[in-house]
DNA sequence: AACACTATCAACCGCTCATCA
DNA sequence: GTGATGAGCGGTTGATAGTGT
């Protein structure tokens, strides 16, 4: 069987979306709000797949979107939040308002890892590149600077894997030094000198058993407007708390946090 | 001017998660 | 408890603009 497909890809635009299209969408949204994008394109008049016309809105033609280029501020906050959350594009786009979670991963592929290799720094564990530790041996073996197409390979491969083994669903959150400090920062860090890394991905790293305190999760910016799902522990299923009760979390490194 | 190469980013795809019947 | 469905996330792709030769 296998599940049925979003949309009818027959009868549905693909590509770049024209203006038209960009009018109707909006035009659409503006009288009956966001929600039910697979029932949207046929009520709304498109010949786009729901999950087209959510993104199109998300990344582009909502109101409260900032165009243009990201600032110092913005660049270090990137890198504060992805080496205490990792690809969590979602969760770091809640912290900059007007930023899309494409926007920003794009940002990161394109020019922030780049930054942080001509550093010396792996964009991955923001350790420096040279070091090596069990965990994340693999990844070190890799050399990045002489190699682009390796760092390529390498960075699609371990993405996959780390989705895979994806202990980040089972964060623990029970520090909420790291929280406060995060919503305490209004500039982000200064220097590069200043940058710890913050995440403990090695197999040093101790693990505890996660208390599902629904309480301790990342309190999002009064601007955020986002799904709730970005909401880490805020909403969760009975099922899912019972899940997460079940799995190990992998605790920050808070003292060195705290330290900055 | 023409071509090759690189960088950027919008959009797509496949997957997981949440919800509901 | 289970399966179906919708929504959302993260990785990847492809078109195109920019730059170098």
């Amino acid at each position: 069987m296998g599940r049925s497909p979003c949309c009818e890809k027959a009868h549905t635009n693909k590509g770049a979306w024209t203006k038209e299209e960009d009018q109707h969408l909006i035009d659409y949204i503006r009288l009956h709000g966001e929600g039910s994008w697979r029932s949207l394109p046929k009520a709304a008049g498109l010949l786009r797949c729901g999950k087209s016309c959510r993104l199109r809105w998300m990344n582009y033609l909502r109101p409260d979107l900032k165009r243009g280029n990201f600032t110092q501020e913005e660049d270090d906050l990137i890198i504060k939040l992805h080496s205490l959350l990792g690809n969590k594009w979602s969760l770091i786009a809640a912290r900059l308002p007007g930023r899309t979670d494409n926007e920003i991963k794009n940002y990161w592929n394109t020019h922030i890892k780049r930054k942080l290799i001509s550093r010396g720094i792996n964009p991955q564990t923001h350790r420096p590149l040279n070091e090596t530790t069990a965990s994340v041996k693999s990844t070190a073996e890799w050399d990045f600077e002489n190699s682009p197409a390796a760092e390529n390979d390498f960075l699609g491969k371990n993405q996959k894997q780390k989705r895979e083994s994806d202990s980040f669903n089972c964060i623990d959150f029970g520090s909420m030094k790291a929280v406060e400090e995060l919503n305490n920062t209004s500039s982000g860090i200064t220097t590069e000198e200043e940058e710890p890394p913050l995440l403990e991905r090695d197999s040093s790293f101790h693990c505890a058993e996660i208390e599902p305190n629904l309480e301790l999760s990342i309190g999002l910016l009064p601007f955020h407007s986002g799904s709730a799902r970005t909401n880490i522990g805020l909403v969760r299923s009975p099922a899912t708390v019972a899940q997460t009760a079940a799995c190990r979390s992998r605790q920050f490194d808070f003292q060195r946090w705290g330290s900055v």
